[in-house]
DNA sequence: GCCAACGTTGGC
DNA sequence: GCCAACGTTGGC
């Protein structure tokens, strides 16, 4: 299928972005299986990614958003690829979407499970300061994207950080 | 709490 | 198709 042909991006990480006050890499600890489903995302560009670019066995980096302080907070693993985001569906669910429907969906959802929660979290002001940290898509001002792409080099400096401060 | 950046909506 | 208005995100 598509999914295992060339087409697929070399892309291997991406950081989520979660507010922490909704669900955080602690909720993530105590869910069953330390699984989740990643719902509720309602941008195209994001929409995109989950849909064709994220597959499983990907890392993702946990990152903390409106939080004190903000950081990355740990890491998760992608454990199932896109799949129709079903929450879309239900009309009383605040994720809910008429314009989604189960034969044509318009949105998508993936599986993730923890991976390491940071003894220490990386925090925002501490990438800031790391030369390759610091020019991450979610350092940029304005990047509102909650589904990033994150380069290999990222991730190892983001896991060089994060041993740093153990 | 403020406000800049951004995506979406809707009138034309 | 343009673009102003609006709502949301999210750092500060």
């Amino acid at each position: 299928m598509e999914k295992e042909s060339a087409d697929r991006t070399m892309q291997r990480y991406w950081l989520f972005k979660s507010e922490p006050d909704v669900f955080s890499i602690h909720d993530l600890a105590a869910s069953k299986g330390k699984r989740t489903s990643w719902e509720g995302v309602r941008n195209y560009q994001a929409r995109n990614m989950l849909r064709d670019d994220i597959r499983k066995g990907d890392g993702v980096l946990f990152y903390h958003s409106n939080a004190d302080p903000m950081c990355i907070a740990g890491t998760a693993e992608v454990v199932k690829d896109g799949y129709p985001d079903s929450f879309a569906w239900q009309p009383d669910h605040k994720y809910f979407d008429e314009a989604s429907t189960e034969s044509k969906p318009v949105w998508f959802m993936v599986d993730i499970k923890l991976a390491k929660v940071f003894s220490e979290p990386v925090t925002r002001a501490a990438l800031g300061k790391d030369p390759v940290c610091s020019q991450m898509m979610v350092m940029k001002k304005g990047s509102r994207l909650s589904v990033q792409p994150v380069t290999e080099a990222e991730w190892l400096a983001v896991h060089r950080l994060a041993a740093d401060v153990t």
